[in-house]
DNA sequence: CGGCATGCAGCAAGCGCTTTCTACACGCAG
DNA sequence: CTGCGTGTAGAAAGCGCTTGCTGCATGCCG
């Protein structure tokens, strides 16, 4: 049998009241018996009961992380930069909380899903990262569980998401659209007016908004968008390879490729490599994100730097109530644009 | 207040021990009767309390992954083998989990704290990835405590980490040894006889392993191991960078830099690069892992393949008792030598 | 010196669920 | 017609912890 509170107690010569209070740190104790029940927590090798003493206290330490691929860097940074907030072990919070990161694969139903566990579990508080599935009825569904959530007493924050309507949960939205046409508007600039645009999978908040930022950029130019060189695909290499040569068998002109994010950007260049184009010379290319490999690309990527670890630590923070939620529970993060060898004034 | 299981007893008319049957369904229930429950489950939108049903059934439905690095991919890809076969949300697996990242950051402390964190929620499973820390202290701590996890039921599983002494704990353990010697050995066999070496960390097994095959390649080919070409970092681009720059500053007339990682060996080329040497031309880099991202290096990444998502969905399978354990609880699971551009004759 | 605030510890009532054991109603064999 | 197996539902005893309240010493005030 695994050792309990009453064993504690026991060994201790006090109460199991004493014991739970000595652990928990909020009730006055005398220093003598604390020491007594510390030395017999460690005779013992006591850990608590989470589950006994969640159901008792109706709290938990869990937080929840919710992210659409774990194995992607973009995901992996926010995660990493919220857990060091949370206050896991090592953390400079103060109690010890279990961050768990939970993996929707972009999946509406697991998002639903995970939720629902987590409320199950009366997680502590949740934050949800990246961009959100635009589709009414999981709007809908969505909205009502995170009312549900934060009704139960779970604390919420979107981070990298746009807000959800229907709530007034915290959201650190990046600014996509902004991030998006500036780097466009930078393409441009160069000189580039047939540009291919390689965007995410449909239906996602990041996807359009970073393509409508795209569009603005064109239409602001004068440049009139042509439908054919915009190809939907996932947010990974394979997908920029593959949709980097649609696009190539589709028009043969355009001198530039934006991508939805750095991942689609190096498939893109690996495609035009293949096809025998130089970058910059014949085509330049763009991503987006800048993530850490994407300096080393050859010639190094042009991105908008989303500041990743910045905006999961201000999550984070927020989240475990460690810092004022921005004013009207909604802040923009802003990317940075930058300029580097991928792109370059057009062939003429 | 939230809903409980008597409200949904009492709307349906029935005791709360049935709705717990019809909840778990590991009881016969009479088909109207578990209607009228999930009738009023559902119009009650009830949510089962975790960690009250963890404490009456004294188990729970928490998985723990613990990984070193979450923003790095070779954990997170492997840690999304893991959870897809852990069966959370949409799994293929049956009752649905939690599985939980955690995120020691490569701390001994903080690994040991988290262990002991789901120890205390009574987890389910736990799944250790990534190399251990070789430290006596540590190790021993690190035995006790799975071992306690296992005796209080927890299935423990060690995902491209080697067997932890003292315990009889399932391991599917990389074959760093024999892929780092092969690794050396092709640059050997180009004709490289001076090659610097940038390892990990100390005290790590992944770092020893790597580093000892890579010695082991030299010794068998007769080529004296000068220590000034080993330099221990971090395992990210910028302690590749860093060290290859130190590397040069030491001896300028290595002809190829092995990488503990593909992010070093990253690192390394932008070094080199910046140093005006060119790949493979004037110095061949090797990394290891082959991540998504090496081979959209320019040139491509010579490297070892480690089958990250296999092991991983292995180990998944193995700790929720869907896939046999090894023979002995141990396999070594090898890489694959994937030789691409990055690597060449070495010049005269 | 009585009385009362104060500091510390224990009692005991749950928290919301699971599960064993018991109860009841059938239906059918003896 | 009695008795018992079978199928289904309920009563109730916890699971291990937290916490409001009570209780008992102290020490200090008037």
């Amino acid at each position: 049998m695994t050792v309990t509170l009453a064993d504690v107690a026991a060994r201790a010569q006090v109460s199991p009241a004493t014991v739970s209070r000595v652990l928990n740190g909020n009730y006055p104790v005398a220093t003598s018996t604390r020491e007594r029940v510390l030395r017999a927590v460690d005779e013992l090798d006591y850990v608590l009961n989470g589950p006994a003493s969640a159901l008792a206290a109706a709290t938990s330490d869990l937080v929840g992380i919710l992210v659409n691929d774990i194995a992607d860097p973009f995901f992996g940074i926010m995660a990493s930069a919220i857990q060091s907030e949370i206050g896991g072990p090592g953390g400079r919070a103060g109690g010890e909380r279990l961050a768990v990161v939970c993996n929707t694969g972009g999946s509406p139903e697991r998002e639903l899903t995970y939720l629902t566990l987590l409320q199950r579990q009366r997680a502590a508080a949740v934050v949800l990262t990246g961009g959100a599935v635009e589709n009414a009825p999981h709007a809908a569904a969505m909205a009502a569980k995170l009312r549900k959530l934060t009704e139960a007493g779970t604390r919420v924050v979107l981070c990298g998401r746009p807000p959800a309507d229907g709530t007034d949960t915290v959201a650190l939205a990046f600014d996509n659209h902004g991030g998006a046409r500036e780097l466009t508007e930078h393409l441009i600039g160069l000189g580039h007016r047939r540009l291919g645009y390689i965007a995410g999978p449909e239906e996602r908040t990041t996807t359009r908004h970073r393509l409508e930022g795209h569009r603005a950029a064109l239409a602001a130019a004068g440049i009139e968008g042509d439908p054919a060189l915009t190809v939907h695909g996932r947010y990974d290499r394979r997908s920029g390879y593959e949709a980097t040569l649609e696009l190539l068998r589709r028009d043969t002109s355009l001198t530039a490729v934006v991508a939805a994010n750095d991942s689609v950007a190096l498939g893109a260049c690996a495609a035009l490599r293949e096809s025998g184009l130089r970058i910059p010379e014949d085509v330049s290319v763009a991503g987006f994100d800048d993530l850490p490999f994407s300096i080393d690309a050859v010639p190094s990527l042009t991105t908008v730097r989303l500041p990743l670890a910045e905006a999961g630590a201000r999550a984070g923070r927020i989240v475990m109530g460690r810092e004022e939620p921005p004013p009207g529970g909604i802040a923009t993060v802003r990317g940075e644009l930058m300029v580097r060898g991928s792109s370059g004034v057009p062939r003429s």
